[in-house]
DNA sequence: TTGTGTTTTATTGCCTCC
DNA sequence: GGAGGCAATAAAACACAA
């Protein structure tokens, strides 16, 4: 390992560079107290002009304890080796100090240096990315459950509907099981129940006749009023009658419970194949 | 001017590979 | 076992606000 040994000030370097002595051995460090105000007065700026870099006077001053900075076109062409590169071989090592004129070691430790900046850098860049990527999918996932409530309201209040509208209809039927006065047997157009079956079954101006034409069928059961031969699943409660139009797929709101489901369904994969089960039925 | 935070240079110790 | 890489750390150099 090279860092076994510790380097000395080497005038033949150019532009005086050395590096710094070991800090952890008070024998060889340099206590801060020996920079006199003198010295802090001609400290120069990180960035001042690269001329002043190369002024022999300004090395030659620095007490050899002192950590040197690299100068900008030291890191200029440090920067273009390391993009070429991040590691460093011996041979390219050596060119480089000798361009340089830095030793070999601090190629080296500069390289080592910048690698774990590097690393830095990349693991910010990756948290950055995987950060928008979960708040994309949360918000996606907050959406979702939104839409889920709107339509459990939906549903809650269409189920309402159904049983006061299932409710009348039964009262009705009811009335209809009495007889019906002379007179006004053969008056279709007086029979209340026609009315509303008709009014029940066709959602328009285009309503069917079917129901008149079968009135008599309909009177099968007091408990459903839906003819159960032809109107298979209209007797079932209401989240069956749209389970089985997923079942079917022959809603016409496929698509959209179909994209309903498929979106939901993305975070579920994401989740590390831990089912959320938050847009099951209730 | 000074205190404080950040960046850069360098060391140390441990680990892996050949 | 030596060479080199990496993580942790020290400390100088630097930036900047109060």
């Amino acid at each position: 390992m090279e860092s076994a040994g510790r380097f000395f000030f080497d005038p033949s370097a150019c532009h005086g560079n050395m590096l710094f002595l070991g800090n952890s051995d008070p024998v060889f460090r340099g206590p801060s107290s020996m920079i006199n105000i003198e010295e802090t007065r001609k400290r120069r700026p990180f960035f001042s002009s690269p001329e002043d870099f190369f002024e022999e006077e300004y090395y030659d001053e620095q007490s050899p304890e002192k950590k040197r900075r690299l100068t900008p076109e030291q890191v200029h062409l440090l920067e273009k080796s390391f993009e070429s590169e991040n590691k460093l071989e011996p041979e390219r090592k050596t060119q480089l100090a000798k361009r340089l004129g830095l030793q070999p070691r601090q190629v080296a430790v500069w390289f080592q240096n910048r690698r774990a900046r590097w690393k830095t850098k990349q693991l910010e860049r990756d948290y950055d990315l995987l950060k928008s990527s979960y708040d994309a999918l949360q918000s996606n996932y907050d959406s979702l459950v939104k839409e889920k409530e709107k339509l459990k309201s939906e549903v809650a209040s269409l189920t309402e509907k159904l049983h006061v509208k299932e409710a009348t209809i039964t009262s009705s039927l009811g009335q209809e099981s009495d007889p019906l006065p002379a007179g006004i047997a053969n008056d279709a157009s007086a029979l209340p129940v026609s009315m509303k079956v008709e009014d029940r079954l066709s959602s328009g101006s285009n309503g069917s006749s079917v129901v008149d034409e079968e009135g008599p069928h309909l009177l099968d059961s007091g408990d459903s009023y839906f003819p159960s031969d032809n109107y298979p699943g209209c007797v079932a409660p209401l989240d069956e009658v749209i389970r089985s139009e997923e079942d079917d797929g022959s809603d016409d709101g496929r698509s959209y419970f179909s994209d309903v489901f498929a979106a939901a369904a993305e975070p579920q994969q994401l989740e590390g194949g831990e089912p959320l089960g938050w847009w099951v039925w209730p």
